[in-house]
DNA sequence: CATCTTGCCTTAGTTTTCCTACGGCAAGAA
DNA sequence: TTCTTGCCGTAGGAAAACTAAGGCAAGATG
């Protein structure tokens, strides 16, 4: 008989939750950016947790991870846990006076489309900060601190969805370049301006419109698709141009469509805030100024 | 507009588990215990979640602290979460082969009763590694990994208990202190070995048979009970007898009654294990093994 | 009344945990 | 081939967690 001297340990917290998030996420890519820290770290967590439990959880090919038949079965009771912490973490932010309002958003729609609405917000609500957090995957809303997540997405009728517009794509410049090249409709020798993301819109437009593109990769391409809004403002090429994060631009002038056939990509813009009791009571409201 | 680089964070973990075992215990000793950590290092972590809610959660008063309404208001939240990990971390342990069993006991259960009986469990399970800790206090089976607990209790009749026997206490001490007092049986001149925790003894069994006793508080005491056995065994005195932790001694002669009358204490031996989902599969024939 | 005890606090310093940075490797894609 | 993706490993440094020790206030004890 070994009588231990101090209570039997379990494994750390944080090895857990990083558990669960890479279990999740079948990937310790994704757990590492949801949980704000690098991959290597995720991986030690797990590591240590395989250790405590003398087991592997994961198995490790080499273009990504997979459960094992035990981390399967962990999986479940890992995020009922996780789930109901959230739940608690909520409630104890939902104590702090004037919490910051947390809006998670598309890079694009953070920078194009927010702004300008977020300013009437604010005067509704002067007391609240209102913080950004752009990122390019959708947040789980029910483990993160978010109050609200603006991304493009095709809408599944929850009711704790809302969506605002279609997303529609239409070819737009400067209206100088436009003067230049008047009465020519192509597109002959013109730089196409790129988002790196959505590298795939000007194929879409082309097979929707049956207008032919060639050379649509002829064109620098940018990281943000604002910065490609910036160029396409300074006559620098022609963009592809989404109608709800230039519709500013459009209305003061400072781009033109060049074509008049718009085609839908099949998203829509979504506005998606957390289910019930974990919303905070200005939740409501602030959707609908959003809305409009 | 504030553009926060990174996601918001939640409080950290250990922070959060440190304020559920507080609240529960409405004590940062307690908690600090059941954690296995310093009360100092439990009101650090109190103090950061404090500051991550702008808002304290207790009133500390000189004598002991109490919850504000906000931290009342999240103890079910955070039970709840920890419960659920909980249960998470024994699916884990649980996936360990031959893991420990681990029994939480009295010190002086452990040493007097526990030996014997584990024994022969071992030989039936002679693979798995039986850990003891003792304690004062009976932990929470629902929280803390241990697989079963044997206590002085009042049983409640939940199904998880199983009660072994009544504590019944009567004086003994060494044969060779008997004869020397031979035809007296009074109590006159003796010294009356104490047990910290037992102080109670003397004075129940006293009023409980009717005999006088005087100066019950002469004589060592003792932090162990197993300690104050082996000075009565040795002749140093005479001892309140808890009748199941002494039975080997009085079969073997090492120890004899003073006095016919013995009294119940009110408490009964009791081995409580967690409630079914959490059990390990061994737990039932181990009990019924404890139990004879 | 003085003294002890209990339970919490605070600070300082140490240990442990956690994380990043970076080079490497294997498999699939270009 | 060469690039890219996603994981691993190690080393070193940052941050968190913990301990130890002295203090204080309110009851309990003598």
């Amino acid at each position: 008989m070994s009588v231990a001297p101090k209570r039997p340990k379990g494994p750390p917290l944080n090895a857990m939750r990083a558990f669960e998030a890479a279990a999740r996420h079948i990937s310790f890519v994704a757990a590492a950016e949801e949980l704000n820290v690098t991959a290597g770290a995720i991986s030690q967590h797990i590591k240590t947790l395989e250790g405590w439990a003398g087991m592997p959880l994961f198995r490790r090919n080499a273009q990504g991870v997979e459960l094992t038949r035990e981390g399967q079965a962990l999986l479940a009771d890992f995020t009922k846990a996780f789930d109901a912490l959230a739940d608690a973490t909520r409630a104890l932010r939902d104590l702090k006076p004037n919490a910051d309002f947390q809006i998670a958003a598309l890079p694009s729609i953070a920078q194009l489309w927010l702004p300008k609405r977020l300013g009437k917000i604010r005067e509704c609500y002067p007391q609240i900060n209102f913080s950004v957090t752009a990122m390019e995957t959708p947040p789980s809303l029910s483990r993160e601190l978010f109050d609200l997540s603006i991304f493009f997405s095709v809408p599944d009728g929850s009711p704790n969805q809302i969506c605002i517009c279609q997303d529609k794509i239409i070819p737009v410049c400067a209206p100088s370049l436009l003067n230049r090249k008047q009465g020519d409709q192509g597109f002959e020798g013109i730089s196409f301006l790129r988002d790196q993301t959505w590298a795939n819109d000007w194929p879409m437009w082309s097979q929707n419109s049956g207008v032919q593109i060639r050379n649509s990769e002829n064109g620098p391409q940018f990281s943000l698709y604002s910065l490609a809004v910036e160029e396409a403002k300074a006559g620098a090429g022609v963009l592809m141009g989404h109608l709800c994060l230039i519709e500013d631009a459009l209305t003061a002038g400072a781009l033109t469509v060049m074509h008049d056939v718009s085609c839908s990509t099949g998203n829509s813009l979504v506005i998606q805030v957390p289910r019930m009791p974990r919303q905070r009571s200005e939740t409501k409201r602030i959707v609908q100024l959003l809305a409009n």
